[in-house]
DNA sequence: CGCGTCTTTGAGAAACATCAACAGCGGTGG
DNA sequence: CCACCGCTGTTGATGTTTCTCAAAGACGCG
């Protein structure tokens, strides 16, 4: 149902501009697979595993006490989540997409003994995904509306993206409700922008949940203001 | 308008724009000092080191092609800054305030040759980072612009505020135009939330940097939205 | 087929940005 | 020592974006 490439260079999706992480080599073949709706873990949890994404989709996320609620980043194939500070996870961490999902304890990022590889791997990741927050800051801060929603397409097309003939298209398995807590907007604009964005002939959709990118070049210089 | 000092020994280093990196081995004790408006490194620089901050302040910041610009993150003392994502630095890092800073060398992270104490340190600070930066999430996200102050300068009362009496204080060494490109504002609404807060006698100002902090439950329901 | 949930659309309000002018402050040079 | 200059910060008037509230349409599920 979703495409994943496994052999593709992957990052979180907040990233657009980095390189790929390291290639597939679980150090344990055959992750557990985890349904659409299930929590990896919450916000407060004692955190003793980080989790590598092989293939679906999750959500991290936080929410705060009036109920306003921040997604973090989404995780695709090849990103690792689960970060533990101070023993403790501090997010969400939600199945959008049926997943399946490498577990590696704590221990391997935190100390090198064990396996090294596994080690310099997990804090390669880490670093990354601190790079990969710095972007999504530029993001929240920084950009308006159609500005983000043009951004999050692409990068999405970029990584989840397949050819279909003279166009592109990819899946979004969150909701809109997702995409606006991910880019600090609301629902309506969020869709209003992407009704915006169909009605240019930028892209078009083919249900709610499918993406057709028809003018790449137009998505981009959407993403960068005027 | 950075300024190399002539008293330090700088290395001739094929990175043209970089000023004197300091001259030391890896995690010399006793740090190197750095002015106000020098720079430890830029976007895009091969990143050696990361820098843990023993006085004094920085500013990390990103700046996109069109001038905009957010700042990721104020560093303070005890902060480590400067993690390196596929060995670059992804921010500039610029001094507010004259700064006494230890750098170790990135190795130290990367892997646990040498000393485990030191690696250990420094990747529990690259954990506490992600997590600091997910609370920024939620802040540039899905605050209002009297929230993100609020919020702002709550911190740095927890974080640097002096019990004067019955008050406490702090000192602001960055402009209105960092705390806004910070928090995702302009200095207007920065300038008008704060003479807000002044006049409801939640702060007070003694010059433009100096903040005294009046009552702080206010303050603190300010930051949660009402 | 009916029901609940998610999405879209619309109208109006609010928050924040923008544009513009002025004030304060430190530094410089006469 | 004081007048001037430039920079940062403040304040005001206005404009735009985005949110809020409301309702109708689409979609999936039982």
């Amino acid at each position: 149902m979703y495409v994943t490439l496994p052999s593709e260079p992957s990052e979180i999706i907040t990233v657009p501009h980095l390189p790929a992480p390291p290639p597939q080599t679980p150090s344990q073949k055959g992750g557990h697979t985890w349904k659409t709706g299930q929590s990896l873990y919450h916000e407060g949890d004692t955190a003793k595993r980080v989790y590598e994404i092989v293939s679906g989709v999750l959500r991290l996320s936080r929410v705060l006490e009036n109920g306003r609620r921040q997604v973090i980043a989404f995780g695709y194939p090849g990103d690792i989540v689960g970060f533990p500070c101070n023993g403790k996870h501090h997010t969400e961490c939600d199945v959008i997409a049926k997943a399946e999902v490498i577990s590696h304890n704590k221990d391997a990022l935190e100390n090198g003994e064990g396996d090294p590889a596994l080690h310099e791997r997990l804090i390669a990741a880490a670093l990354n995904e601190i790079s990969a927050m710095q972007d999504h800051f530029m993001m929240l801060g920084r950009k308006k509306a159609h500005e983000k929603i043009a951004s999050f397409l692409m990068v999405l097309n970029q990584r989840v993206g397949v050819s279909m003939g003279s166009f592109s298209q990819f899946h979004l398995p969150m909701s809109r409700s997702d995409i606006a807590d991910f880019l600090g907007l609301t629902t309506e604009t969020v869709s209003r922008t992407i009704t915006h964005f169909r009605k240019s002939g930028i892209i078009a959709l083919d249900g709610v949940q499918t993406v057709v990118v028809l003018d790449p070049a137009a998505l981009q210089e959407m993403s960068e203001g005027e």
